[in-house]
DNA sequence: TAATATTGTTATGCATAATAACATAAATCA
DNA sequence: TGATTTATGTTATTATGCATAACAATATTA
């Protein structure tokens, strides 16, 4: 059982990037597993929650997807009954989406989980580390616009 | 056109991951189009170049996927002639993968785009401040296990 | 030898993500 | 004002990424 060698794929920040973030996702994914919840319907309802009133336009931007993309995640979380769609009367084209007192009790639920689980799973890891870690993260996600 | 507020999922570390090699991955997906390569077949075939023979059990485990899911990949890169598909004498149940000549010229060609595209990109950033972004990456992926 | 495990494969399903096309409504502009 | 353009939400469609079940062929083990 000779050892692999990707020294190759070693060299590419985004590699690393990929895998240290496939091991979040996995332990994400059961986190949210009891609250029959996935990654983007959790997203969703955090941001409604945190911004309620918002309308898909706004969220989808937000949540770097394609509108058409977030219809499902919105008609999930509806039907759900854990957030509303109304009507803007000084915009009859868009929805406002708010948050139910299920959505907000969750949101609750979810984020104490949540904040746990990333928190064990990154227990041997100095806060500190992982704050510069973040600050370079931020450098990256900016990195678009930013260059030349 | 109020700004939205994702201050709560801003204290996950895996938001930051995400958004963040969601810019890097769309660099790369365009870095690779005009190779007609996509990010897994990219990554099997630097893997087969650098480690001649391996087979496929080996290569879906490097690659942290499900062997059923590398099946069509191997198809694709063998259907273009980049990588062959030989019996092992020893274990007739396996496959050894070797890049054919065409293979190793097209790592050649898109491990110079790749690697130039991300130095681009990332040009703003220090060098040793992603180092030791990666040194932390590193940490967190081998989380999994190294934890209690 | 019989039972078990491994390799590669097919089929299938779910989640994520992008695009085209459309109805409704609002904004622009000429 | 009326005509054109733009924005919002939606449906349909497609591609991609990723997981599981089941299987044939082969190898290993008990």
């Amino acid at each position: 059982m000779t050892k692999i060698n990707d020294d190759t794929l070693r060299t590419f920040v985004g590699y690393h990037l990929k895998r240290s973030f496939n091991v979040i996702q996995s332990d994400l994914i059961e986190t949210l597993r009891p609250f029959d919840l996935r990654m983007l319907t959790y997203s969703a309802l955090v941001l409604i929650v945190d911004n309620p009133g918002l309308n898909q336009s706004r969220l989808s931007q937000i949540m770097d997807i394609e509108r058409p993309n977030l219809v499902v995640i919105i008609d999930e979380l509806e039907e759900r009954e854990l957030i509303t769609r109304e009507r803007v009367p000084t915009d009859r084209r868009s929805y406002a989406l708010h948050p139910t007192e299920a959505g907000r009790a969750l949101y609750r639920e979810t984020l104490d989980a949540v904040t746990q689980h990333e928190a064990q799973l990154l227990s041997g890891i100095a806060p500190e580390q992982l704050e510069q870690m973040i600050a370079t993260l931020k450098l990256i996600e900016t990195a678009k616009k930013g260059q030349a």
